[in-house]
DNA sequence: CATGAATGAGCTTTCATTCAT
DNA sequence: CATGAATGAAAGCTCATTCAT
């Protein structure tokens, strides 16, 4: 039974990722110093690498905090949809453009940049392949359902899934430096309709 | 007749823009420094700056070459494709995700690096949402063509041209950062059908 | 009762300042690097700039640091003048051409360095100024006086504290840069006698 | 007897010396790099290179020069000044600081920018010195002229004209660095006010 | 004579990381 | 646990100078 002070490592940690997350909408990774960061979890510099051994660390914890952000909203749709695999995949769309108000414009921020920084650092690479595989994983077994209901295979499954997931990462990026490109509340509506066109006859 | 030194600035951009996407492919944009870029390019540190203001216009510069790349290769493509607006369709994806082989992997990932600099830097985003909205523009016609054919209405043109690109870019975020998550092969024809399903009754 | 490292940026930055001066007087602001300063200073070349943003803010330190020593020897200078206003503008002047042994060679060629910096940089031509400015203040209040009690009218205080100042500062550049100029022990009682022709009838 | 080509070398060299005053006038001895020197003189950069061996040696060739310039403009006030050594010495002061309208700014300019720098570089520091010497010995020796006219004896001399010259001096840096410290049109009289109670009883 | 490309040493500045307090 | 001073290895950039043309 431990004495003395509670550890609020765990909170701490939390408290330093939200930061980078604050600090990388705003500034972009490149602003994304470690002042700066511990200056908007409201720390002393030190105190980062106290937590985190290294500044990646603390980007590739930001990585698969979004990724369960992504889950989490996810499994909350789900709840909701019903049976019908259709149904199921525009939720899984819906989740991932945010439709109803709940997009966080920072996440989406954040995400772009890991995606950019995993071409650099391998770790960073790593974090960012887990939370793809898991949501490919994730819209591969729901394409192979749709696909099996409507055509009785799953053949192709793992490419729509890939390409789905292409649209939605591109709407991000697309979103996020060039926000012109997209006609405002046309990304979801139009890509659950391309995506339902690759998992019926 | 003039006299003195024959002036070589724009053979030596172009070997130095050469460099930059040589060492970006191999390092990514963190990885080329002045040194890297000037050693890939044959050339002292000093003669990058001797050519550029600063590393971004390099870069810049890039982007402009990697559009005007895309857009030569679309051209040639087009000049094959015939009348029909579905077909110039398909032939404009082919040219982006570079079916036949003349993909050159090395502006894949340039391209997406500087999508992902266009977050940090202002005059960056703006050469690349350039490059971007001219793609857009290009799309948009075709796929208004493809409407008013099928359907007798340009409407909803726009949404699709934003929907197809996003699908392009994301796919070459996925193929860079996670390669594996694409079964081989598969992206064009992919994104060729979900095409199709937004612009066909 | 604060925890964690106690702050010592004051100190330090006085202890950089210091350096300055002293690099400055041995080699001249474009000796002065800024490896150099923190060399004189015994800091690692980053210490500086952890303790002041750019190199020019030590420039602008070290002025104001000189004009408050100015205002300091002045000030000391004064409680022995009694009241005459012509015995207190002598003193002001020995304050300046630091008469009894008290003067800084580092501080005059500093000074000097200053001013030739000032026509280069803004900052530094407004710290320059201020300083330039208090003395003149000073300066023309002290004419005043004089020519108040010498002549009934404070008319042409400004002028002899320009021309006053203007032969303190000359001063100082001759001694620096052309130093046989000047015989020796000569400058400070020729300008005064001067500075009183000015004042008296 | 010199056949082909005329040489131009000395009309180049005074181009080039034009340029640097004038790029000094407008951004100082920091802006003044060799590219700007060569454009404000209409050459390649190679070309100073090819007249002056180095950057420093320009600012040497234009110290002697704005000497040469001083010299001129004294003899020919010296023409119309009439024997008196007192209205000589007006006249030096007044050619100095030029009142009747022929003064050039940027000489002034330029003149501080060299004191300035002949803090660092020795061998503008000559040039500088020899400049100052010879302005010296001409003021010496007409306090000289005034001092045995007025009181019989030479002596006292040197520390006078080293005051003279250093209020002029003084004038100059003030008049760059803090133009609104000196009232307008003022420097003159009062310097010549001061200078002649040096050398009246 | 003149050009302008090219060099390379030098600079200031940034910043992840370490560590004494 | 936490602070913040300090480090030192980069980085981008400037520029006097050289030299092939």
């Amino acid at each position: 039974m431990p004495r003395g002070r509670p550890k609020n490592t765990e909170a701490r940690r939390e408290q330093i990722v939200e930061g980078l997350l604050d600090v990388i909408a705003e500034h972009g990774y490149d602003g994304a110093s470690i002042v700066a960061i511990a200056r908007a979890a409201g720390l002393a510099p030190g105190g980062v690498h106290y937590h985190f051994k290294t500044k990646q660390d603390v980007l590739i914890a930001l990585a698969s905090r979004l990724g369960d952000t992504l889950r989490r909203r996810w499994e909350l749709r789900m709840s909701d949809a019903g049976p019908d695999p259709l149904v199921r995949l525009d939720a899984f769309i819906d989740a991932h453009l945010a439709l109803q108000g709940s997009a966080d414009p920072r996440a989406v921020a954040a995400w772009v940049v890991i995606a950019a920084e995993s071409l650099r650092r391998p770790e960073v690479r790593s974090a960012y392949a887990a939370v793809v595989d898991e949501r490919l994983t994730t819209l591969r077994s729901l394409c192979g359902e749709c696909l099996r209901e409507q055509l009785g295979s799953a053949h192709g499954a793992a490419a729509a899934a890939a390409a789905i997931l292409a649209a939605i990462e591109g709407a991000y990026a697309l979103a996020t430096a060039a926000p012109q490109s997209i006609p405002p509340g046309t990304a979801a509506p139009t890509i659950r309709k391309m995506a339902r066109s690759l998992l019926t006859a």
